[in-house]
RNA sequence: GCCGCUGUGGCUUAGUUGGUAGAGCGACAGAUUUGUAAUCUGUUGGUCGUGGGUUCAAGUCCCACCAGCGGCUCCA
């Protein structure tokens, strides 16, 4: 968050006079100097503040005062005037009592620091006129803008953040290796024989072991599969996504939608920026740190959603629920956003905005809650069989809750028929009990998660969403969250490093069949074949195939390689022969095969692969010579 | 955000101690009409991430900024 806008300005001596008054109670003019001139030369430095409550007032006081005094040091300069200047603020500004007492604190912190220096402050809340006379040098003009560290909270409420923070931070958690059989074994003890990833995970979740240095393999791919690509026109962390890529993210959360409609989710849509002002979300807010994008509406400000919570609680909120339509389920795809460090940004891995399935349950009561995170697992589970990528577990809980549910926690990883990773909570210092989640190991063997179920037991009450029992009263339901895939970003990026792992094992690298943006790659051999080529390639869309033509004056050898560059699933070769047989020489990436087969028996091969799974257009043209390239190789 | 590394045509890249950029792929034109991972010839295309500076002269040195990556921190 902007909390002040400097302009400082080295000058050959400044004035200025009060013409008027600009706002209604302007500071007393006891209090400073209606009029001043100096024609000694100066440091100017205009001052807007755009913010009520400082966070952390003392570190914003230092930042700026540094900010000034660097800056008279540089030129040489003692004699300093700081001038409250409005106009430059780039968000709402600040309420004039809490600009005038900022700028006095700054005055203050000043001549505090340096006694030599001589500071003169103009007056608050007048219009003036002023002279200004820059010298021009190259140190003569500079601007700084004072950015807060935490969130836009007020100052009495600082401390508690800082107290939710501190919780989190000193929170004792202990981790531990359940295996399926139920033995509990300490993470540093246990035999992580056959279980490469798994260790890798651990270590990564544990020790933060994070040793290696090659930069994240699915970025090269994303582009020569041309999925997605940076735009160095947006904030880092925004990606384009691509035609090929659309499919797939298409395909991806088309398949997340179906499972939550059929698991009996009401799907809604709510608004992507939210009101600092509002009081549940000033409540949630304070609990983390300040990572948001802020929108600028009118002269209001407004934040990003960064996850989907926000417009469902609300929705929850505003209706009135019966403990008879409990489980309460409602599910949103939603684009988030999080201001993320810099630093923190990694390719696909890690973003600044990237779209969530969210799926939020109100529920009664820990059974009713057992059951639909028990429900929710498996569907997680069965959404990570479905892409085709090898998932490690945590589960992270209260110690109270595990003692209690230690053989329910069991029965359920017996699905996953591996040992998961056990974190366990002294205390609960966060909003939920219990959670999972799979998680990616990549090539870097960092590990990264995607599904996730919680159970929540303070947003009910925070965000007021109600459900009247059988006796008549209000009851604050438990809660869970879930995303079924996690992010369509974050899963592009697990498929992609599964397949890079896959074809470092000596495989070829492939999308799972019902993702593939292209399923089909028809090769005419010449020119003479594309009216057969047509045919087949229309027989295939007739059973909702993607298929695409390399119609491309190239030789064979050529198209090929194009397609497997491409991880085309499966390559249809036609020419004489074909057309003569009526049949077609396919070329199966999966097995790297080739057979000489009727056209039904591919159909019935996709079909066999695919079912059950969504279908989507192939939204780029048919002719590979009409496809423009984006960022592909062949 | 802090620290470090990197940044040459759409892509991959060569470029010695500073002397006004070489190539392959692609694209385009022509030839070729091709049977399972790169057909041949030619043409086009870069002022070297951006902006300053030092120098007679900078891709090559200095400063600032931007972007990517890595580490720290963080991951609601």
């Amino acid at each position: 968050m902007i909390i002040m806008q400097l302009l400082l300005v080295h000058s050959h001596g400044f004035d200025w006079k009060v013409t008027d008054k600009a706002i209604k109670k302007p500071e007393s003019s006891q209090d400073v100097k209606m009029s001043y001139s100096t024609l000694e030369s100066t440091l100017v430095v205009f001052i807007s503040v755009e913010t009520n409550d400082i966070p952390d007032i003392s570190n914003v006081l230092a930042k700026s005062c540094t900010e000034i005094i660097s800056a008279l040091k540089d030129i040489g300069e003692s004699n300093l005037i700081l001038y409250p200047w409005v106009h430059l603020a780039k968000t709402q500004p600040a309420k004039p009592d809490a600009a005038l007492s900022t700028l006095k604190k700054i005055e203050t912190t000043l001549r505090s620091k340096s006694a030599e220096l001589n500071i003169v402050r103009a007056p608050f809340g007048y219009y003036k006129s002023f002279n200004l006379n820059c010298k021009g040098h190259a140190l003569a003009e500079r601007s700084k803008e004072i950015l807060g560290q935490s969130g836009k909270v007020s100052s009495e409420k600082t401390a508690e953040v800082t107290k939710a923070l501190t919780a989190e931070q000193t929170a004792r958690s202990t981790f531990h290796i359940l295996s399926v059989d139920g033995k509990l074994a300490p993470f540093d003890k246990f035999n992580y024989k056959g279980q490469k990833e798994f260790e890798l995970f651990v270590k990564y979740e544990t020790a933060k072991d994070r040793t290696v240095s090659t930069p994240p393999l699915h970025v090269n791919v994303m582009k020569n599969l041309e999925l997605v690509d940076y735009e160095d026109g947006s904030d880092p962390g925004n990606f384009r996504i691509l035609p090929r890529g659309y499919i797939v993210k298409r395909l991806i959360e088309d398949h997340v939608n179906n499972m939550a409609a059929q698991y009996g989710a009401m799907i809604v849509e709510t608004p992507l920026m939210y009101s600092y002002d509002h009081e549940s979300l000033k409540k949630y807010l304070e609990r983390f740190p300040a990572r948001q994008y802020v929108v600028q509406s009118g002269n209001k400000n407004y934040f990003l959603r960064f996850a989907a919570c926000f417009g469902q609680f609300l929705t929850m909120s505003d209706a009135i629920i019966s403990y008879r339509q409990l489980p309460l389920k409602i599910f949103e795809m939603a684009k988030s956003f999080r201001r993320e460090q810099r630093g923190e940004l990694a390719g696909l891995r890690r973003l600044r905005a990237f779209t969530m399935p969210d799926l939020h349950t109100a529920i009664s009561d820990i059974t009713m809650a057992k059951k639909e995170f028990d429900e929710q697992f498996r569907l997680a589970y069965q959404y990570m069989q479905d892409i085709e990528v090898n998932i490690e577990t945590a589960f992270r809980m209260t110690t109270e809750f595990f003692d209690e549910n230690k053989e329910w926690v069991i029965s359920l990883i017996k699905l996953l028929k591996k040992p998961i990773l056990l974190e366990l909570f002294e205390i609960r210092y966060a909003y939920f009990i219990l959670k999972f989640e799979f998680n990616v190991v990549d090539t870097q063997k960092k590990a990264a998660a995607l599904s996730t179920v919680q159970i929540d037991v303070e947003n009910s009450e925070r965000f007021d969403i109600k459900y009247t029992d059988s006796s008549g009263k209000e009851i604050y339901p438990l809660l869970t969250h879930c995303s079924l895939s996690g992010s369509t970003e974050r899963v592009i990026y697990g498929i992609i490093e599964e397949q890079i792992k896959r074809s470092q094992k000596g495989s070829k690298p492939q999308f799972p069949l019902w993702l593939s943006p292209a399923q089909v790659r028809i090769l005419p051999v010449s020119e003479d074949y594309l009216d057969f080529t047509n045919t087949i390639a229309e027989e295939l869309e007739q059973n909702d195939i993607r298929v695409e033509i390399d119609d491309r004056d190239l030789s064979l050898g050529k198209k090929i390689r194009a397609a497997e560059k491409l991880w085309t699933p499966i390559i249809i070769v036609v020419g004489e022969k074909e057309l003569k047989e009526g049949k077609v020489s396919v070329r199966y990436r999966f097995n790297n095969s080739q057979e000489f087969q009727a056209l039904e028996e591919v159909v019935e091969f996709i079909q066999s692969q695919t079912q059950d799974k969504p279908t989507y257009f192939r939204v780029f043209p048919k002719l590979v010579s009409h496809q423009p390239i984006f960022s592909r190789v062949v």
